[in-house]
DNA sequence: CATTTGATGTCCT
DNA sequence: GGACATCAAATGC
């Protein structure tokens, strides 16, 4: 993954992301829902300035950002322009299935890494990470094997800029956390 | 199927 | 003290 990739609006950077593949430790998947957040976003960490937590989404593009989500998950996003992110959201599983299992425990492969804090549990995500660079092991990348279908909506589990629709999905994927609403007919 | 609840870190007022 | 970018298990249809 050339570094120049993330230094880019987080929300062009998340759309771009789906349909690549990431393994940390030789562990990961396909990227099928990811959510843009940035400085001018009220529902973005980075948008009352920087804290000791925030960190790392002050720091270059590029580098990973861990925060602990409701005092118990850990989640995984990746930093683009200054002050900006991408929460990684879900993967289809396809490599290190066992690690993943046993990891979490005997889950169905649907469920793995349907969500921030279980793809951050699947991929043994924690402070660790935090404000390393992604080009560079644990870290490592590939590119989509066929053009990718990208949909957009509007995030989840936020209260404060609920119509942004920076949420981003591989269409028709079954390993997203939730579905993306049905299209208004 | 939907809704509720408990786990409890970090930042905010 | 309250809010929060969550999850899994328990409960009620």
């Amino acid at each position: 993954m050339d570094p120049a990739f993330f230094a880019r609006p987080a929300a062009v950077v998340a759309a771009d992301l789906i349909g690549h593949t990431l393994l940390v430790a030789g562990v990961g998947g396909i990227v099928v829902e990811t959510e843009a957040y940035d400085r001018e976003d009220p529902a973005s960490h980075s948008f009352a300035g920087p804290t000791r937590r925030n960190a790392s989404m002050f720091g270059p593009p590029g580098h990973a950002y861990v925060y602990r989500s409701y005092g118990l998950h850990w989640c995984l996003n990746l930093v683009c322009e200054p002050a900006s992110a991408v929460l990684l959201r879900a993967l289809e599983p396809t490599d290190g299935l066992d690690a993943m299992r046993a990891r979490r425990g005997l889950s169905e492969p649907r469920l793995l890494c349907a969500g921030p804090g279980r793809l951050s549990q699947a991929l043994a995500i924690n402070l660790v990470q935090d404000g390393l660079p992604l080009d560079r092991p644990p870290f490592a990348w590939r590119e989509p094997a066929a053009p990718v279908n990208v949909a957009a909506g509007t995030r989840i589990g936020i209260s404060r800029g609920v119509e942004t629709p920076w949420r981003f999905v591989l269409a028709g994927s079954r390993f997203v956390s939730k579905p993306l609403p049905r299209p208004r007919d």
